[in-house]
DNA sequence: TTGAAAGCGATACCAG
DNA sequence: CTGGTATCGCTTTCAA
């Protein structure tokens, strides 16, 4: 045990201002640390008395002190942290917005929502770097995270990890977001529209296979026993890609394409109408996503809406999640889709 | 002083497996904590014998130990966390690949990259709660801090404050990203071209202002002393909006109109050409981003190329400043616009 | 009403 | 080569 050692003489203007602690601030009050504590955190369970609290507060103030959050969720043993990996390809405005939400309504939950530039570690490499943090809950795409990672968060403090995916994984929460059901409505909305040859859009840029892929076996789901074929049309997101498909459009005989989304399907149809195929005569075009874009084209894109769940939706799961730990893990929500037929299919 | 209490008769199978600390890895691995961390560290100031590495190394698998990024940063007295704010407005495809780019390289620099949800906290008061986590630096778009918010930060600890912005802000280091210049160059393009009457389309959605109001600025500037006069053109992103604008297009007697970006040009393009107002012949547009959509329209659009410093260049100026401490913090690039003449103007 | 002190988990100094 | 141990900033019991 050692007396307080008193601070060797000091310069009187340090080159680095140190960074004040909330010692420094119970100096200056005039007061010790707990009291500085108990007035700054408005602790309920003690009563100071108020001229302490008003010297606490303008020593505060005077230094510019502001708390180590680091070092009280050590102390406290949990932080309020939510953590998502920041999405590595640019997020359409649907998802944007989606996430938006979501850190709204966190926040009014006073959650602070921190997205984690994961720098394409992948897997349990990824889980375990999130888990560093301890996070109190982790949202994440489906994809990025097996029930390895899952565990490693859990036992890493994680109260609630939560997975936005196609499919279950173990331990965690799931909010079903099954991408099929977007494909499954175009194709059978294709086919019932008498369309019997249908191509589906794939994009070439890395990412998207999350999405392109789910909706693509949806796609087949649909037009299974209809005696409808499906080509798979890998397009990279670039005029002249979209120019080439184009020039072979003929060749290759479908009479219906269900773009991946909107902004494809204004690529495509762009190549299309400069080869004089006829949109929706000789060929069907069907986008998702349902943005401002797809209105604004000749013709009006036919695309397939999609309902997410709400962000607010979601911060609730999350906190119900935190809050009651012994809370099963299950699937939540799911994600809905219905084609809206325009002009151009 | 006290002895280090025994646990107490622990249950065989604890209910919350409560989440494994280095110690438990020593006590697994039959050496002290300090042992423990010098293996996890690989610290090259003191060599372990192979046979107890190998021992740390196992019961650390075992465990499942993730280590505990607050402790430790508390303990160093820093962390590599660069702290971006998210941003709360749907960034679009130029912006949002930047961010991916400048995250991307301060991986490669081994920095941890956050995005942390402001959730609304404005100016002082986010830069509190940035300060609460004590970034090693911070990279914010200007407008959400003023010097205050910069003296606070760096005060607790943060040694690099980037601005992105149109101007200097005291005491951070400033990436000069003035978007007045792509006002100008639309401007400067559109009166070279004979134009005399100029629409600026400004977007009626929030958070936009940040961009909106320096290019309209920019637009002014260019048009000044040539006789040509500029009109506001407040703007919503709705089909009706755009519809409302362009059915009074010809009693506004404009001859031009920069449309703030490819997107609202997209829109205004479609609601004038369903009024039958000649483009570019009787109203010139251009817009700004150069995203492909603006290359699919008819006609092609003209636009404003943006040329954003790179990510990596970015992430070498944090690096640096973090780096150096006495380094004076400094403006640094600059945003280059210029003119993509197409057909739309 | 206030203060002393234990301790959260990890690191690094200094003895052995 | 390895093990105590003080320490980072903060919260919270317990005593005064």
């Amino acid at each position: 045990m050692r007396v307080q050692t008193p601070e060797p003489p000091a310069p009187t203007v340090p080159v680095a201002p140190a960074t004040p602690t909330s010692a420094d601030v119970a100096r200056l009050a005039g007061v010790s640390r707990a009291t500085v504590s108990y007035v700054l955190n408005n602790s309920r369970a003690v009563r100071i008395s108020e001229p302490t609290r008003r010297r606490v507060h303008e020593a505060a103030e005077e230094l510019g002190y502001v708390p180590h959050a680091a070092a009280r969720s050590l102390r406290v043993g949990h932080s309020r942290m939510v953590l998502m990996p920041a999405p590595s390809v640019p997020a359409g405005p649907l998802y944007s917005q989606f996430l938006n939400d979501l850190q709204w309504a966190l926040g009014r939950l006073d959650y602070t929502v921190v997205q984690y530039g994961g720098m394409g570690l992948r897997g349990d490499q990824a889980a375990r770097a999130w888990a560093e943090l301890r996070p109190v809950a982790v949202v994440v795409p489906s994809g990025g995270l097996g029930p390895q990672g899952v565990h490693v968060l859990k036992r890493s403090g994680a109260r609630a990890v939560v997975v936005m995916g196609p499919e279950r994984i173990e331990g965690a929460h799931t909010l079903l977001l099954d991408h099929r059901e977007v494909g499954r409505s175009a194709g059978a909305h294709l086919v019932a529209a008498g369309r019997r040859r249908i191509g589906v859009v794939i994009p070439r840029e890395a990412g998207h296979e999350v999405f392109s892929v789910p909706r693509l076996e949806g796609v087949r789901r649909a037009v299974e026993g209809t005696g409808a074929t499906v080509t798979e049309l890998p397009l990279g997101y670039r005029e002249e890609a979209a120019a080439r498909l184009a020039g072979r459009w003929r060749s290759l005989r479908l009479d219906a394409v269900f773009t991946y989304n909107d902004e494809y399907a204004q690529l495509l149809l762009r190549a299309l109408q400069d080869e004089r195929v006829g949109v929706p005569d000789e060929t069907a075009l069907v986008g998702a996503d349902d943005l401002l874009l797809g209105r604004l084209l000749r013709p009006r894109l036919s695309t397939v809406r999609i309902e997410l769940p709400s962000g607010r939706e979601l911060a609730e799961l999350v906190d119900r999640a935190v809050r009651d730990p012994a809370c099963v893990p299950q699937v939540h929500s799911t994600l809905a889709a219905r084609v809206v037929p325009r002009e151009s299919g």
